[in-house]
DNA sequence: CTGTATCCTTAGCGATACTG
DNA sequence: CAGTATCGCTAAGGATACAG
């Protein structure tokens, strides 16, 4: 599906640099990781993302759109409910996107242990 | 090594998002993955980061330090260089930064076509 | 070569109010 | 419920000049 053209990440102009500033934004990741469980509503990505902006969210939601990382379906009920779930490009990316969360959450104690213990190295 | 406390990357007073936030960094990611080939110098970090300014680079190489995820080495010779390294902490994650960047070049024409095929979506 | 200091512009982002 | 529109602040980040 993928055209042979390969893209590079350290080139600024690249849209491949795009890509991988979008997958890494903010709340992109959590929104990503959050849809790993399957498709969910507006209310349940903003109530998970902790913290993010109605402005915020629909931006990165948009964006993500436009990538083609997921998608919108519109349930005409009342009153409307959205879904938005990952595409299968996106699902290419989200179990790195997770061992990254992981990652994080696991080494916590190592980071702030390293940030208290830096003080400004030791000179004359 | 790592404490038993377990971060949150969800909160956003937790360390473990700040943690996340540090290694997701534009210039940071970057920095890390070229570091995966071995210690670099100063200059070497500039050139192949594509576009960064000392400011930055300066800053990514200072918080990355203090993170406890590079470590800074000054060789005092004349003139003097600075060599930065991984270390073990940092391992543990740049495996997944790679993998991030790998997928972002692989997938940048599926990126491509879907922004240039995304108009606003078909209505009546 | 390896940075630091200062200025200054931009754009990320939150708060608020409003709509289908 | 699921957004959009506008305002305004702050901080990210580039340019430039200078220093160990």
């Amino acid at each position: 599906m993928q055209e042979s053209t390969r893209g590079n990440v350290r080139d600024p102009a690249c849209p491949g640099r795009q890509l991988f500033d979008l997958v890494t934004a903010r709340w992109a990741s959590l929104v990503l990781v959050d849809l790993i469980a399957g498709p969910q509503r507006w209310s349940e990505l903003r109530r998970r993302a902790g913290g993010v902006s109605d402005k915020m969210l629909a931006q990165t939601l948009r964006d993500l759109e436009a990538g083609g990382l997921i998608t919108r379906t519109v349930h005409t009920s009342r009153p409307p409910t959205v879904q938005y779930a990952l595409t299968d490009l996106a699902r290419g990316v989200t179990s790195a996107l997770q061992h990254l969360q992981d990652w994080a959450e696991q080494h916590t104690g190592d980071y702030v242990h390293h940030r208290d213990t830096y003080e400004s190295s030791p000179q004359p």
